[in-house]
DNA sequence: GTCTATATTGCGATAGAC
DNA sequence: GTCTATCGCAATATAGAC
């Protein structure tokens, strides 16, 4: 009977799916509690149900928890521009990928975004791996430019131009309170882009 | 000969001025001979003729040797921002900046920009202060707009696209073996990203 | 510098799904 | 049975404290 029980107990917490969201969950909650760098791994895993192993078998490490969600950006932009027709303008291909990223992978995530960048900006370690994130995602367009015929440097300078967009409206629909779409901020930042190299 | 031995001494004594060029030198050399990862804090210091103390006194760490005599951009753009007349537009600031910068930083160290970036793409470490090193650039950059009254968001947008006009010309100057000046590539490249925004 | 706490990884055993 | 997700434990690496 003993057994039973324990066996039971020992396979609810074992078993239970989601355990990838709930080490993420328990995550952020222990890291909005004490921060960062004050939360072992140990302690997440034991909020979860699950054991330090596990949680490395899920996240590469403890960064990484707080960036999985926006892994496949980069596959997502290669697939986006790899299926574009080739007659597609460059620019006018960066703001059809820009406003599709923003509807399926970043709206309506607007709190726990919020909620993320307070943390990247309190520890130096997470701002670097968010550096690489964004180096990561420059890379993928750059690659998508390459593989559509572009040169080098237009590929390379289209890229970059890409991932200031994102973050800089990312940074203001973050900053702004009110319900705006980040595709329409988006839309707003390269206006405002345009206007400054008019 | 005897001279010779005196003066050799003089050099490895610790009041010997020159002692973190010698340090970098020797981690050039060493880096070239054997890569980056390869090389020992210990190995570099005896090449210099110093010790291993002595390295971490003078940088942070293996990484930062590379990046050392890029340390002061940051703060020579604060001041190039700070001193430029109010009425400059900021576009133009920028364009003024970077030829200032391309003249008195980089020209004329296109071999050594050129060995280093060969060093950094082979080291995932190295490419990550790469980042950290153009992410402090974009902030110096952000933040000298910011001191000019503009905006967060138009002083991010700025920064960010001043950098990777930075990094893209920088790129496209080490990739060409003509004889071309990093600030007419400058120009070039910025026309050709007015070009895509038109 | 030494030393401790934590992060991180390897490997074999086990539980539950199919 | 086979397969995968986990566990449990031990070993290494390393950052940060002393």
């Amino acid at each position: 009977m003993t057994r039973h029980v324990i066996t039971r107990l020992a396979a609810v917490s074992r078993w239970e799916p989601g355990a990838r969201e709930r080490l993420q969950a328990a995550a952020l909650d222990l890291f909005a509690e004490q921060g960062f760098a004050a939360t072992t791994v140990p302690e997440i895993a034991a909020r979860a149900g699950l054991t330090t192993r596990t949680f490395f078998r899920h996240f590469a490490d403890k960064r990484e928890v707080l960036f999985a969600d926006d892994a496949e950006m980069p596959a997502m932009v290669a697939k986006l521009m790899a299926e574009a027709p080739d007659t597609a303008e460059p620019m006018e291909l960066i703001v059809q990928g820009l406003r599709t990223m923003a509807e399926t992978r970043f709206e309506g995530r607007r709190a726990a975004l919020c909620h993320r960048r307070d943390l990247v900006r309190s520890d130096e370690g997470l701002r670097e791996r968010d550096l690489r994130k964004r180096a990561a995602l420059a890379e993928a367009v750059r690659e998508g430019f390459l593989a559509r015929g572009l040169d080098a440097t237009r590929a390379a300078l289209l890229a970059e131009t890409c991932v200031t967009l994102v973050s800089v409206s990312i940074a203001e629909w973050l900053d702004r309170d009110d319900g705006r779409r980040l595709s329409g901020i988006v839309d707003e930042v390269l206006d405002r882009l345009r206007a400054e190299l008019a």
